[in-house]
RNA sequence: GGGGGCGUAGCUCAAUUGGUUAGAGCACCGGACUGUCGAUCCGGAGGUUGCGGGUUCGAGCCCCGUCGCCCUCGCCA
């Protein structure tokens, strides 16, 4: 086979008169009878090769040549003169007149080309992964993603962190997310489950005394997936002893703040902090968007002096409010389109959507204006808001309504391109609340995870019993937002057993459980636990961020459907009876109501 | 599990109120052509309209079911 002496990105007229020899993929070939053209492609980039009539052996074999074709050549690096040069290629100054072709591979027509790639449906792509990722952009996202975990690697080196692997196989708990399970063969009946993070581990090591811990590291959870969320995701995973909030903040800012320096030459401003109150208020978000205004502003007081009934009930109602958005020129949205708004809002739990928009000489217009007359003055300067702006309202409980506002202030934004490209609004959200009440399982939940350290001034509140007060308990939780979305979260954990204890017992996991369940971490908190806290980012969503796409499939090699298939295996899929033997397993599979071959839908 | 969108040639799409033999571009095959770079020109082949059923004289189109892909709600400590 001819070795390659260059890459097909790095010939320039310097090259000129040398013999070279490269290797690739054939990206398209142009024959015009006499002289052939080919495009051949590698990682690096493209260099237009030609077979000129005269290499008789050489030109006889490229007459064959066809998209995708793997080929090696060797030939003279010629300069491009009297305007033939392609500005479009950076190897465009020159080509390389082969003399010696080698067809390596032969391909069969392939279903698309990576140039057309970008039009092609997204399932055959899948399907033809390989293919897919022959794209200069795929190849360079996933480029991108081992720069970042490279940078991330030898940051974490340098500030003494040590990556230490910690198992796939694991035990399942009831808390969080669903399991994907592993049966065991050796102990029949019973189930390993897959890590939804390496949560305990970590904190086990930090027992263990390694003091700084880090893992690039597989996650798994068996939820539906999202545009931007997979069933297994990478996170970048640590943990510190001996340290307090301010500590991690600070050792991850610096992290991201490299990344982004050394992938987009972008400088990450100090990061500020609001508290989760704040962001949620303002924000209706724990994930706040800042990149544009549209602020929660709460109206309650005004739209207790309207007779809007509305208004009057939910206001009448125990933790009812109501809150507004100003849209700035939303004025000109169509009665369609607002009816939409509402329609859409239902989504999210409303009941509806009220809004009015701002007419000439500062009069409520339209919509719930007649409502509000006895107000308008008021609530147009409370809105900050102008003459051909939409003001929206949420009326409902404080979840309702946070929630509602919070996704429609994005979705606007979105829309109406309030977005500046390049803009990048980072900020640490603080402050928690440790535990939020399940209503319909009559028992606290964690806002975080159960291991989350209650602040050290709330901690007294924990045992008092009382509802108002439990609630209130903020804990040591910090979660990294940019642009919206939520890059990583973590926390001071709790290194007290009978603290520890104190949250199961509000979690409604009783003594035994306890001991079934967490009984090795409860054990390890007794035999010498230094403080610890530590966070997790979401690679993927990095990846997303740095590269911009809103399609998490884009940035991971083999990623899985909405259905968890992946489309290039054919994954999942049926097994054989006696690997099921193996494992003790029968299947008991849902019944299907197939109505009988040839009956009429319809008698 | 719920809601929405899509499914026609290898790929991307078209096909009038339900009406004759389901079309186009790219790719593919054959031919022409010695400077193209999305090569061009001539010719050709290529279809179980996702699958199953129903309504109809007649279904790519209407109805029921089912499968797949995407978005979304629930879910995601």
């Amino acid at each position: 086979m001819l070795k390659r002496t260059h890459n097909c990105g790095a010939l320039r007229s310097e090259h000129v008169g040398k013999t070279v020899s490269l290797a690739g993929w054939v990206n398209s070939y142009r024959d015009h009878g006499g002289v052939i053209f080919i495009d051949l492609r590698d990682r690096e980039g493209v260099t237009q090769i030609v077979f000129h009539p005269e290499n008789k052996e050489a030109h006889g074999l490229a007459d064959k040549l066809r998209n995708e074709d793997v080929i090696a050549i060797e030939g003279n690096c010629v300069a491009r003169e009297g305007g033939m040069a392609n500005p479009r290629l950076a190897t465009g100054q020159i080509e390389v007149q082969a003399h010696k072709l080698e067809i390596l591979n032969k391909a069969v027509t392939p279903p698309f080309t990576p140039d057309e790639a970008e039009k092609v449906g997204e399932d055959t792509r899948l399907t033809y992964r390989y293919i897919d990722l022959r794209r200069p952009r795929m190849q360079q996202i996933l480029r991108t993603r081992h720069r970042v975990t490279k940078i991330m690697r030898d940051y974490f080196d340098q500030q003494g962190f040590l990556e230490i692997e910690t198992p796939f196989l694991c035990k399942s708990t009831p808390e969080g997310a669903r399991d994907f399970l592993v049966p065991s063969r050796l102990q029949p009946g019973c189930f390993y489950a897959l890590p939804q993070s390496p949560q305990l581990f970590k904190q086990i090591l930090m027992v263990a005394g390694y003091e700084k811990y880090l893992q690039i590291v597989r996650c798994f959870r068996d939820e539906d997936p999202r545009a931007d969320r997979q069933a297994e995701f990478t996170q970048i995973d640590l943990e510190m002893s001996f340290i307090d909030q301010d500590e991690i903040m600070t050792v991850v800012e610096g992290c991201i703040r490299r990344v982004w320096k050394e992938v987009l030459n972008i400088d990450v401003p100090p990061i500020r902090r609001m508290t989760y109150a704040e962001a949620v208020d303002r924000y209706g978000s724990d994930r706040p968007d800042l990149r544009f205004g549209m602020e929660l502003v709460n109206i309650g007081d005004l739209a207790g002096k309207t007779d809007f009934g509305v208004f009057k009930s939910v206001l009448a109602a125990p933790g009812g409010m109501v809150k507004a958005i100003t849209v700035p020129g939303g004025g000109a949205m169509t009665r369609k389109e607002t009816d939409a708004l509402a329609e859409w809002a239902k989504t999210f739990g409303a009941k509806g959507m009220a809004v009015t928009k701002v007419g000439a000489g500062g009069a409520l217009d339209t919509g719930v204006a007649k409502f509000l007359t006895a107000i308008a003055g008021d609530l147009i300067a409370r809105m900050n808001a102008k003459e051909g702006d939409l003001i929206c309202f949420a009326a409902d409980n404080h979840k309702v309504v946070h929630r509602v506002l919070g996704e429609l202030r994005v979705k606007l934004a979105k829309e109406r391109g309030m977005l500046k490209e390049g803009d990048w609004q980072w900020l640490w959200v603080v402050d928690f609340p440790a535990l939020e009440w399940n209503t319909d399982e009559k028992r606290w939940d964690s806002l975080h995870h159960p291991f989350t350290a209650p602040n050290d001034e709330d901690l007294h509140k924990l045992s008092s019993g009382d509802q108002a007060a439990i609630s209130s308990v903020r804990s040591k939780a910090y979660d990294i937002v940019c642009n919206g979305s939520e890059l990583g979260g973590g926390s001071v954990r709790i290194h007290r057993p009978d603290t520890q204890q104190l949250i199961f017992k509000l979690l409604g996991i009783d003594e035994e459980s306890q001991k079934k369940k967490f009984g090795f971490l409860l054990d390890a908190l007794k035999f010498g636990a230094p403080p610890h806290g530590g966070l997790a980012l979401g690679l993927d969503r990095i990846i997303m961020h740095l590269v911009g796409t809103t399609n998490i499939r884009d940035v991971i090699a083999f990623p899985k459907t909405q259905n968890g298939a992946d489309l290039m295996l054919d994954a999942p899929s049926e097994v054989d009876e006696k690997q099921l033997r193996d494992l003790h397993i029968r299947l008991q599979l849902p019944q299907k109501d197939k109505p009988a071959p040839g009956t009429p839908a319809t008698v």
